[in-house]
DNA sequence: TTTGAATAGTTGCACAAACAACTATATGTC
DNA sequence: GACATATAGTTGTTTGTGCAACTATTCAAA
């Protein structure tokens, strides 16, 4: 048993991410605080599509990580939002292909600091050599699992 | 800026929390396939009644890392699912002390071994040392922001 | 060309999370 | 003892997630 590196008191956090909901609450937080009325499971999709707009669902589910259903209900209220816009695709009529506004195009420099500043909090004293061996382990676990 | 170490492309996993995305899914999976009627979110707080019960719904948050609502609604449905009892406390009528049932205690044994389990399955082919560092690092990002 | 399978997206349901507002009880101070 | 304050827990609302079932469209094989 290569890895039962796990005593019992131990794996309560890997399993649940309190790491990682520790981070989303003080991103949220911040959102909140800066006026931003938008959620953090928004953001990352905002997040994709400022890396690449015009893809569709299919895509941000796998980009995200979600099934097809929380990414229908997330444009639904980023298209309330006015974030974003559906375009059904010329080429294939089952696709939505996804555009952002104008007024997401702006949302976009002032989160990312947001985003950065609140890593940077997160990290404080750690060393960077200890973060990439963290962020390679979890990597490693994704690819494991997805 | 010490810690200024993500850029753009790598800051969306750590914030969103993939793997332990990953891990929960598969674990819950593995409840389902055992026939186990419980979600992830109530396995926690069985997890940490298993080390002490009798304990406040109060405690219950700060060991879960979840708010009040939350864990009285968790609380709710394992009451419902007759895995956990509420008992007023004597000494103060405000406080809610909270007891596993036989059934819950049964359930211990299988589901912490289906948690291990699936532990190895995410760490599979990382080293020891590796995955020391990584908890390491989580552990300062949750005692940084919590 | 028809038919059956695959793919893209939506809807319904149960469960969970975050926040605000609320009730009930306890505590500390005058 | 009375009152202000703090603490424990509950409820309502909005948002998100996972699963199953559904519609619409595309594609491939007979």
């Amino acid at each position: 048993m290569s890895n039962n590196q796990f005593k019992k008191g131990e794996l309560y956090s890997f399993i649940t991410g309190k790491a990682s909901t520790a981070i989303a609450r003080r991103l949220q937080k911040k959102f909140n605080a800066a006026g931003l009325n938008i959620t953090i499971e928004q953001w990352s999709v905002l997040y994709h599509l400022w890396k690449q707009e015009g893809i569709s669902q299919q895509e941000l589910c796998n980009a995200t990580f979600r099934d097809k259903p929380s990414i229908t209900r997330l444009v639904d209220n980023l298209e309330k939002l006015n974030l974003v816009k559906r375009v059904a695709s010329e080429s294939d009529r089952r696709i939505n292909l996804i555009y952002l506004t104008k007024q997401a195009q702006k949302l976009q420099e002032e989160t990312m600091q947001l985003a950065e500043e609140t890593l940077n909090e997160a990290l404080e004293l750690v060393p960077v050599e200890r973060v990439d061996i963290c962020k390679e382990v979890l990597q490693v676990v994704y690819d494991n699992l997805k």
